[in-house]
DNA sequence: TTGATTGCAAATTGTTTGCACGCAA
DNA sequence: TTGCGTGCAAACAATTTGCAATCAA
């Protein structure tokens, strides 16, 4: 019983103010996954009045209308990420970059999700967490 | 290059506090995943001058030492587990409650993390996330 | 005895909100 | 001209920290 991940209001008409596109592109140029204050310092340098509370509330509707994701990752920041494809995130835990992770075998996690009887699934998460080849090297040189 | 779920300092000595121990009698007793001021509410009852911060530091002290489970699913809340097997959990977007799941194919997942490269994978959170049956009743019944 | 632990209050951090103004449709 | 979007500042929520007093080993 898993649902495809499109049931979000893509719909609905989106003013695009200089901000809000700025966001976007920002947002999208990076391979990173920034939280909103790094984004917000990136932003300022195009939009130097901008508020933090703008890059808040426009990264917010940016996730509702699908056009970017929110990722909610384990810890406070939330991070945010142009590539709306579905795919998974790493972690590391000793520099906290977020890596993008493409799984071959989807099949196994729906597998998953249907052993759960009773419960209506529409989402699953799933997040590794470790070291990352840059801190494993760092790690062997120290 | 997956590394058994026992990385912690299982071994530093710990004083036993009455509050520690309450703490952690709280937390065992109960099936749900209290947030850190649900159990102080609990605990309260039990020692009524314990402070807050003394709830948060033994959960974290607790949680390095592998008694407990610190959950960290999406939102801002943490959530604390007494069960420290490895299972999984499925929060209900309209209740907000959290709940486990057991998966019979674990294999499935280590050939997941197995497809990771190059990364020392050390441990992998999996959440779903959707309606609980009683909110599934809720809404068919409203 | 002594370092770990506590309670309290204040500080931090991340995020959200109220409000008046401004701009695009 | 209507209302959505903005900047600013203040509010909020969750968690952490400094410090002096106290406690468990």
């Amino acid at each position: 019983m898993i649902m495809e991940r499109d049931e979000q209001k893509h719909n609905e008409p989106m003013k695009m103010t200089p901000q809000r596109r700025v966001i976007l592109e920002e947002l999208a140029r990076l391979k990173t996954h920034p939280t909103a204050d790094e984004l917000f310092v990136l932003v300022r340098k195009k939009i130097p009045k901008i508020s933090l509370a703008t890059v808040y509330r426009n990264l917010e509707r940016l996730a509702e209308a699908g056009m970017i994701q929110k990722l909610e990752l384990v810890g406070k920041k939330r991070r945010y990420d142009a590539d709306t494809e579905r795919h998974y995130h790493f972690r590391c835990i000793e520099c906290g970059k977020v890596f993008d992770v493409s799984l071959d075998d989807e099949g196994a996690l729906d597998e998953l999700a249907d052993q759960i009887e009773e419960f209506e699934v529409l989402e699953r998460r799933l997040e590794f967490r470790g070291r990352c080849p840059e801190c494993i090297a760092k790690q062997n040189k120290g």
